[in-house]
RNA sequence: GCCCUUGUAGCUUAAUGGAUAGAGUACUUGUCUUCGGAACAAGUGAUGGGGGUUCGAUUCCCUCCAGGGGCACCA
């Protein structure tokens, strides 16, 4: 890599000045005019040397242009800092590259590794709530930066098919009926997610109520109740199919569904074994004193009095089940869990008893936690119904693109496709563009954008891009390195006076972006990086005349709109959105 | 009360201890005989308050203020 060869010139230089250097720091200037990379090395070793940073820049400077690599066209300091200038011949070798390997960003971070990605979890009986659809963009991004890193990747989704929200559910069904079966799985679903509300909500105003809910509640964990049980199976499978149509729109495919009523006896057993030894008993109840190991942490109740287990008791057998169940042929190496914000202290406290337990797997579980989709004035909360379902938030984005697209001259079924890509690319890039983390306030006019920031001026500078290529293919100057049969090497074709564009700097960047994002799990550098990268190629688009037959540079820069448009096209995968060919 | 977490332009937000804090939106003003105006270019505007560490702090430490989450049988 350029980095090393870089770092690697610098520590000579300093060899010069007695100073051995471990590491350098080499970072990307923010301003492109600054380099294309830059060393504080001067700063950090100025004071050792009791000299003036400033000087000591010059003079490493010196020292460094003893020795240009051709790759290098320009070390300049300034400021106290030593910036590197690529040559062009540097950047047009970076494009060769790109179109000669298209899969250029992979990396082997995880080369090898086993990683599950445990994310979306809705309940069934529940609504599919913009929640879940955060959980479910970020995980799916996460998965795919997890495959371009190497590792094998598997798709989880935990849901809560049993417990108190359950049996409210169904005490609604009861209550005020079932939905005709003439209405579509995902309306009868939503009937079900009213139930739920209206249940819930009964359950906490009137106390006769709460005694009947209870009461299922029992029947569904030790299913005597045959009515009940009927009710409990149809539900669970209406709402479990609905998810899998909005899973199949969303572009997920799940390779492992795990059931919170699975990991019942599993979780019980483990806890029991480790009783008295870890957890203790406590007036009647299971507890976990976590505070006694970290004094941040506090006390949890995994088997009830009436002894139910708890969902600290359920995540335990789930946990036990990916690492111990010999599941999988090879034994998993990471399992990342995406939830809510509001299980993080939860998680923490279940994740100690688990490391006790087990010790080797305390570095094996990340805990990601997303924020909370909320409203300007209140909190959203599927309790209540006081929420945007997932579904309806697509189903808004879509026809919005398709009121946009209706005087276009497509087909139907274009139409259909184009505001469907177009629609959840709005909706998950709004999602990914920002730190996972933070919570997301969700204004309706808002939410979904078209331009600027927005998933869909990604896509509209793609099409862009294929556009011009197609016209260069048409006029039979199509860059000749797309045609196997005669590959010629690039560097003939760069320009003589060529001036590097944004667009070079930027994209040889990729493959850094990639790994840097993969590192810290977090998305939302893709997503910043390709709007940077659109940006630029606008700009170009803007300022200057692509396919052109007197234009000798012409080849030069349509091979930079392929690269161009294979670089958005794969950072758009990353983040789980897909590329019309045109909108 | 204790623990965790977050405060950046009017709004939504970015910034591996680095250079002039970067975008979008809104507002103001420009660009089209060129390959697609969901575009391009320019302007106005921000680090909650106060200390500290550092050559250098949005970033690390302390404190105050203001949100959010969690703290025993919900998930």
């Amino acid at each position: 890599m350029i980095q090393e060869q870089i770092k690697n010139l610098i520590k000579e230089s300093l060899k010069n000045f007695k100073i051995e250097a471990k590491d350098v720091s080499l970072e990307h200037p923010v301003d492109l005019s600054m380099g294309d990379y830059s060393t504080n090395i001067a700063m950090v070793y100025g004071k050792e040397l009791k000299t003036n940073p400033k000087e000591l820049a010059e003079k490493i400077t010196a020292e460094l242009n003893k020795n240009l690599p051709k790759e290098i066209s320009k070390i300049e300091p300034k400021n106290g800092f030593i910036n590197f200038y690529f040559s062009k011949e540097f950047f047009a070798e970076n494009i060769r590259g790109i179109l000669e390997n298209k899969d250029f960003a992979k990396n082997n971070l995880y080369l090898g590794k086993k990683v599950m990605i445990e994310y979306t979890q809705p309940n069934p009986f529940k609504p599919f709530h913009i929640g879940h659809l955060m959980s479910n963009a970020i995980g799916e991004s996460l998965s795919r930066l997890f495959e371009k890193s190497g590792a094998e990747v598997i798709r989880a989704n935990y849901q809560g098919d049993i417990g108190l929200h359950v049996a409210k559910a169904i005490y609604g069904l009861l209550k005020f009926g079932m939905p005709s079966d003439t209405k579509t799985i995902e309306e009868q679903a939503e009937y079900i997610g009213g139930c739920y509300s209206r249940g819930s909500n009964l359950y906490e105003t009137d106390h006769t109520v709460k005694k009947q809910i209870d009461e299922i509640n029992k029947k569904i964990y030790d299913k005597s109740d045959k009515k009940i049980n009927e009710v409990y199976s149809w539900g669970r499978g209406v709402t479990l199919a609905a998810f899998e149509v909005i899973y199949k729109v969303l572009g997920t495919k799940f390779d492992k569904y795990f059931f919170e009523s699975e990991m019942i006896e599993i979780g019980k057993k483990i806890v029991k074994q480790n009783t008295p030894k870890i957890f203790e008993k406590s007036d009647g109840a299971i507890v976990f004193h976590a505070e006694k190991y970290d004094p941040k942490l506090h006390t949890r109740v995994f088997i009830s009095s009436q002894g139910l287990p708890t969902y600290e008791t359920k995540e335990i057998g789930l946990t036990m089940t990916k690492f111990k169940s010999g599941l999988f042929s090879k034994k998993l190496d990471l399992s990342v869990v995406t939830t809510a914000i509001e299980q993080a202290e939860y998680m923490k406290v279940v994740q100690k008893a688990v490391s006790i337990m087990y010790p080797k797997l305390e570095k094996r579980m990340k805990h990601i936690t997303h924020g909370m989709m909320r409203f300007a004035t209140s909190k959203m909360s599927s309790r209540t119904g006081n929420i945007i379902t997932g579904e309806s938030l697509i189903k808004n984005s879509k026809a919005e693109i398709e009121q946009k697209i209706t005087e276009r001259n497509f087909t139907n079924e274009e139409k259909k496709e184009i505001s469907e890509i177009v629609g959840i690319a709005a909706l998950k890039y709004s999602i990914l563009k920002q730190a996972v983390g933070g919570d997301i306030i969700y204004d309706f006019e808002k939410s979904i954008s078209f331009d600027g920031d927005s998933g869909p001026y990604l896509q509209y500078s793609y099409t862009r891009a294929k556009s011009v290529l197609e016209k260069a293919k048409n006029e039979n100057i199509y860059f000749p390195v797309l045609d196997s049969k005669n590959p010629k090497k690039l560097d003939v074709l760069l320009p003589a006076n060529w001036g590097t564009t944004e667009v070079e700097k930027i994209l040889y960047k990729f493959p850094e972006v990639v790994k840097y994002s993969t590192e810290r799990f977090e998305p939302h550098h893709i997503a910043n990086y390709l709007i940077e990268l659109a940006r630029a190629f606008n700009a170009f688009y803007g300022n200057t005349k692509i396919v052109d037959k007197d234009d000798p540079a012409s080849l030069y820069k349509i091979a930079l709109t392929e690269s161009f448009s294979i670089v958005m096209k794969d950072g758009l995968w990353l983040l789980g959105i897909k590329v019309p060919e045109k909108m």
